[in-house]
DNA sequence: TAACCGCAGATTGTTCAACAACTCTTGTGT
DNA sequence: ACACAAGAGTTGTTGAACAATCTGCGGTTA
């Protein structure tokens, strides 16, 4: 007996909005009136209210009292923070990871993803897929608690992704590293793997710092 | 001009929630019915859901759809996976950081706090001042988003807490560790701290998984 | 002109009442 | 004993209302 996902109404209103903050079209800075939201999301004030209580949870919005919540825009310092963390979860996990295929396919096919999405011209894919990469890096691990943290962090990053003038650039050098890394992973030198990782993030930070507004 | 911090009642329903929890006037498995916390809370029924939002984000309350939410019951599992995170996080933050001594102060106090209790006998406040000097510990990192992280899993590990008949041995033999750990960082051998955390965790982990109901 | 003040107007915070959708229990029939 | 339907109770969602707070505009004063 499987259960049935009813998304419900707030459930709804959160995918909505997720998506529409992902996909850029709502810039971070917005601000997200309560009154005007309800007609073109079918829901009651007090539902969306509810769907913005866990967007701001989940660090996506944030709410300045009385006057309303906002798309949530990233300091450089909050991205610094971001990467520190990315850092120490990722490659903990990876050196850590014992070498076995089942675990690599996960990895393997993040990979694959984020390399049709390259041919095709398809960034904002390939952005995704990357994501995709590092969440299935941090899975090696085995704790839906660092898996939910992940997450998390990013879907936090995506906002400053969207934020960004040129995508090819964010995400183009990133694509082969994986590749790299994976493979030096599936030929059983994790520690190895894992000093890579470290160089990748930090070039990254300095990719996404460097592509802020 | 210094901002108020006006709670709010959606903001003290929460509060009183979590209080009540972490003081084991609701145990774990507790269902909390919507209509009959009301009265008790002077909160509509619209804010206490607003409530039960953020308490469900931070772990500590569990939603069945349909069914109601009730105070989480940690299984052995996640019990696992809280200390394995609490391994990962609290060393790394140990052993990367350098010695200074006003980074060992929050340390030093959180350990006296602890000592002071233990004196009086009061068993409940000597965990609040352990996890205070854990959280002190993630501090060494310098990342508000570990700070946040980490005072969600000291709050949800006070749940296994309160369910665990005999306080006084899972409390007390931590104590002298404290010390012992805070004394090895002031030294400034930082990695031997750090080593010394993880047996610490390890012998922790066992204490509270024997004393499970 | 520029700075300050106060007053509408709009928005958020909170409450209340109602109804729909769902779950659990109870009682009935076979 | 088992299946099933009716009922009661709870959650999910809506809409309206009011208080508290912020914003912006216009007027006053130096």
């Amino acid at each position: 007996m499987t259960t049935v996902e009813k998304p419900g109404s707030a459930a709804r209103a959160v995918e909505q909005l997720r998506n529409a903050m992902i996909n850029g079209e709502l810039a971070p800075g917005t601000r997200l009136s309560e009154t005007s939201l309800t007609g073109p999301l079918k829901v009651s004030r007090n539902t969306l209210r509810e769907a913005f209580s866990t967007l701001i949870e989940e660090g996506l919005l944030v709410r300045q009292p009385h006057r309303g919540v906002f798309v949530a825009s990233l300091s450089p310092a909050q991205i610094a923070d971001i990467y520190r963390v990315r850092v120490l979860l990722e490659c903990s996990a990876l050196s850590q990871a014992p070498t076995d295929p089942p675990r690599a396919a996960g990895l393997r096919t993040a990979v694959d993803d984020a390399g049709r999405a390259a041919s095709a011209g398809d960034w904002r894919a390939v952005g995704t897929a990357n994501m995709h990469f590092h969440e299935q890096i941090v899975a090696l691990a085995g704790s839906p608690r660092l898996d939910s943290w992940m997450r998390q962090l990013t879907a936090e990053l995506r906002l400053a992704f969207v934020a960004a003038p040129d995508p090819e650039a964010l995400h183009r050098p990133f694509v082969a590293m994986n590749d790299a890394i994976t493979s030096t992973y599936e030929a059983g030198d994790a520690n190895r793997a894992a000093d890579m990782l470290r160089d990748y993030l930090l070039t990254s930070e300095r990719v996404v710092l460097g592509n802020l507004p």
